[in-house]
DNA sequence: GGTAACGTTTCATAAATATTCAAACAGACG
DNA sequence: CGTCTGTTTGAATATTTATGAAACGTTACC
């Protein structure tokens, strides 16, 4: 019983958001299963299921986007917060920024993922991020560059 | 006041299992952000994060993968254990593990004294690898990338 | 047959999380 | 300055989820 019934939740959360224990024991019942919410929530665990917090539905791990444009976004909230200064040495971009404040930026280039970015290696206000050449290095400063710059500059001006 | 908390429990989950709302405003305390469950609950919708069913810790989407710390080992143990991803550029190697282990992995790779490395600079997950020329970094990557492939051919389960 | 061992389920309840609502706060504008 | 307007927050509470304990069902063995 627990394995058919257990596949058929699988079935249920990839098709649409069921986002509580209830709703999800009510769509069982409609295929046939019994099973109290306690049940449930023990099959959820097997299952390995994971709650999503924005909306509560229930998923299966790695099926997600995992939200590429907001990480974009926080990288940039989090250069023209906490970026100083930008210096590049071939592949080798090193960044500075107050004291402390380089562990949350060098959080934020990581989340990012950027392709261009090979890693970061972030001390108390110095962050080395590695690209995978010069010319990427390139690209990268200027993009960080071009964000900080935002902030000093009006957002209305043209470039 | 929200941008610091919300980076700061980004940080929070990603460096270790965080299994309730009341847990991570403790350590939100600690950090000295003052927040009540409430808030907490709100915040953690809006950075997305997801509660595994298994172990009802918190985490972001994608980062499927349980990080744990363990004693130290051999190198080779260590890969196996520690060890993500591995890229090399030119002379420089860049290895990703886990937040919060590559400190470990970068003291067992120093103690190990091979030849080709010249030294080691280790941050929260990343460590770079500078060995004595590209040729000896090729070398260093295919055997990294080996005793971490041992790990992917006989993966252990989370409980 | 009896009964021990085990896995599964339910019930009752504890624990964790989301939400409602009102208050505090922060800017923008007169 | 005061008054809007919108955002963030905490307290109280409602909703949702997890869990201990008992009960059930099955299998294996004597």
């Amino acid at each position: 019983m627990k394995r058919y019934r257990q596949s058929a939740i699988l079935d249920l959360v990839s098709r649409e958001a069921i986002c509580s224990q209830d709703a999800l024991g009510r769509q069982l019942r409609a295929r046939g299963f019994h099973a109290t919410q306690a049940t449930i929530s023990r099959d959820i665990k097997e299952l390995q299921l994971v709650k999503r917090a924005s909306d509560g539905a229930y998923e299966r791990p790695g099926t997600s986007e995992g939200g590429r444009g907001l990480a974009d976004a926080a990288l940039r909230r989090a250069i023209l917060e906490y970026l100083r200064r930008v210096d590049l040495v071939q592949q080798l971009l090193v960044l500075r920024t107050d004291p402390g404040q380089a562990q949350p930026l060098a959080l934020a280039i990581d989340r990012a993922e950027l392709p261009e970015v090979v890693g970061t290696v972030a001390g108390d206000d110095t962050i080395l991020v590695i690209t995978r050449h010069a010319r990427a290095g390139r690209e990268v400063t200027r993009l960080f560059e071009g964000w900080a710059m935002d902030d000093r500059a009006h957002p209305r001006q043209a470039f």
